[in-house]
DNA sequence: ACTCAACTGACGGAAACTGTCAGTTGAATG
DNA sequence: CATTCAACTGACAGTTTCCGTCAGTTGAGT
């Protein structure tokens, strides 16, 4: 069993995104380099995304798992809730990811399901969470990657603004989503509800963690203000 | 690597729910009864929940797959975002399962994110949501093995009655849960808010999927009424 | 032409797997 | 209490698979 390990091992090492040859790959895992491309030939006959290019190395461009893990049925049926909560309250970009997450779960575990009514659940989102979404793919990218963003914001008073942010959080709140972020206008976190985000552009400029400015900052803040159970911005 | 493939079809095949002997399970597969007790020591060894018993058999309880399956960066964020929102807006039963789910998947994916901070995403549930956790574990067994509930409602209207009900369906609209059921005071289709249903109980009685009365009728007959976007019970 | 590093094929020794056999154990049953 | 059932365990030999070594080939870039 273990050759399993090793393979599982590879994957560790080489999901990186960074290139990696054969020769280091056999060194880190103290066998030979010929091990090392039978077991590429194996990985990539599981599925693996794995690219070997002559003369460069290989590549892991997609980020991915595999882990067998065994899950029960209550598991599942959360994960089916999850996807279709997020199938229904998020962006085309998070929802095609649900559905493809789901159906390869589907597919593998191969649910004896009494009937073809899968899951037993129906969700149904808030059009003002809808209006969000053109956004958040861009949001998301930025909390990842940390980028500044300018965003052009109607207030609820209705007050339009200009502001570069660097966004540290979203939160779904059942009927909208928000962005929380340090303003560089107003030099303090505010949380932005997305559908109220009218443009929402790459300023170009990255930021990094700054003491005072992180969301771990933020949510400390938070909760000496109050206790943001159930409220709704 | 094909006693790989072998221990996933020994898991394929007792996954049934059923009890197997390892002369059964070394004729289907051809091999000898000791592989088998050999292969149960190395699926017991990686986790699935497979129980022997001397002079029963083998059975597995729980229903696990296990498929060695990659997903990509957006695919986890999704998962990540599913079992936040199911860990705050469903019931403990279902919270619990969403956050072993989630475990499993991050112990596994050893995601090196930036920050521990985790995933970027904030979820905040409704109080009205919350209040109808209480009932959610029954009612959604209900739904998998067709059991007749007895309810105590309380309508908006604040008009309480007590009726039997067949659960099709739980949905999730944001804000409040709701049960789409057949109920049989008003022989048709409801939909209750689980935040105002005051008691719940089984009556003992069970239902089959009656022609008319089943979640595809129930889905049918609200298409045709109204396009039940944003609305909101 | 040269370098780099992925790839391929062959072969022998090492390691892991498998079947056979001969038991033991725990629970249920007559 | 003896019997049956079937899970379990240990040992050993034969087989299969895996691995390292070696000697190449291929494709892309410089």
């Amino acid at each position: 069993m273990r050759r399993a390990d090793r393979l599982a091992e590879l994957v560790e090492i080489i999901r990186d995104g960074r290139l990696h040859t054969a020769r280091d790959l056999a060194a880190a895992l103290e066998v030979s380099e010929r091990t090392i491309y039978r077991d590429m030939d194996t990985l990539a006959a599981s599925g693996v995304p794995v690219e070997g290019e002559r003369g460069v190395g290989y590549l892991m461009r997609e980020p991915v798992f595999l882990p067998p893990l065994a899950l029960s049925l209550i598991e599942l049926e959360a994960l089916a809730l999850g996807m279709a909560i997020v199938g229904e309250a998020a962006d085309p970009e998070l929802q095609m990811a649900a559905e493809s997450l789901l159906g390869k779960v589907e597919d593998h575990a191969a649910v004896r399901r009494r009937s073809p009514r899968k899951w037993g659940f129906g969700v149904y989102a808030f059009e003002t969470a809808r209006a969000g979404f053109v956004h958040m793919p861009l949001i998301r990218r930025a909390i990842r990657d940390g980028l500044v963003l300018r965003i052009a914001y109607r207030s609820i008073a209705d007050e339009a603004t200009e502001r570069d942010i660097r966004p540290l959080q979203t939160e779904y709140w059942g009927r909208v989503w928000t962005c929380s972020a340090w303003c560089e206008l107003r030099a303090g976190f505010r949380a932005f509800r997305i559908d109220r985000i009218e443009t929402c552009a790459e300023t170009g400029r990255r930021f990094a963690p700054e003491a005072g400015k992180t969301i771990e900052d933020y949510l400390a803040h938070v909760a000496e203000h109050n206790h943001a159970e159930g409220r709704d911005p």
